[in-house]
DNA sequence: GTTGACCTTAGAGCCGACTCTAAAGTTACA
DNA sequence: TGTAACTTTAGAGTCGGCTCTAAGGTCAAC
């Protein structure tokens, strides 16, 4: 006996919303395997299982379109390799690691502009992050070697 | 004796486009000093060190809407505190950490699966990563802990 | 038979920071 | 005088992933 599911209750299974769901169904992500007479969607197991696999592969990090990817090779396992999956997934990591080594320096100069101010109460006539900014010292390696010399 | 550049001038000394220069200027960060009669922007030697710290602030991590603040705060020094310069990098730093961890979760994830994977040539009918996702395993430590027994 | 909770669609709006276009005016130089 | 290279403006488009709206159709309960 299979079970039907309504939009609302799919939604609720999963833990996306109904709008969410018709859009990933209108970017071909999902689809609900049958319709009532007035249009309704009705998802069955296996509609459920393909959402959780998206929803699983968004929450790793992956976009969109390489779910996409994915999902087609999910559905016709045979047709492709192993490294067909793999190299969705390099890339998707070099990405998130020129993304982290972005953030890191971000990070890193916060922190060494966040050490070079007093933060008190004084007014900032001679505050070191803003002159820092105002030298456009921040990308330079002389910003965090003049702090050290004077640690 | 001011040297007065027009808007591509000043595009090239700071390596903004013009179109960008001009959306800082609809956004309120900078502006032209002055204009010819028939409308052209000209900037001085002053508006210049202003871009540039907008420039550097960017390189920095900062938001626009956070470079508006740090500039109210640059010209009218007296006015603002050490402190006031220290929340808006502090809160800037939080979500740059914020972002890290979420960043530093999707590696881990991703990291896992790759070393999960054959990524041969071999077809999918049993990849790894393919079941992982359709587990729903990737969220929870259980997938790590798998990995690490079978090691 | 009427309320109210659902469902449908196409399409607009949002976020941030640009990026570009179109149509028109200006300037420099030959 | 022509023409090429600038400049101006308002406003639209881009990216990704939703999120929401409007206007209507459906369905179950009372």
């Amino acid at each position: 006996m299979e079970e039907l599911l309504k939009i609302s209750e799919l939604s609720e299974q999963t833990g996306l919303s109904a709008h969410t769901l018709r859009y990933y169904e209108k970017h071909g992500l999902i689809q609900a395997s049958t319709r009532s007479e007035a249009g309704y969607r009705f998802y069955t197991d296996s509609d459920v299982r393909r959402v959780q696999f998206v929803k699983t592969a968004r929450n790793s990090g992956f976009s969109l379109d390489d779910i996409s990817q994915l999902l087609s090779i999910r559905v016709d396992k045979e047709s492709h390799s192993c490294q067909d999956v793999t190299d969705i997934t390099q890339k998707k990591l070099d990405q998130v690691n020129a993304k982290l080594a972005e953030l890191h320096s971000m990070q890193h100069t916060l922190e060494l502009l966040l050490e070079s101010c007093c933060g008190g109460p004084e007014n900032a006539t001679h505050c070191s992050i803003i002159e820092a900014l105002d030298a456009g010292v921040v990308d330079k390696e002389a910003f965090g070697q003049a702090r050290h010399e004077s640690t």
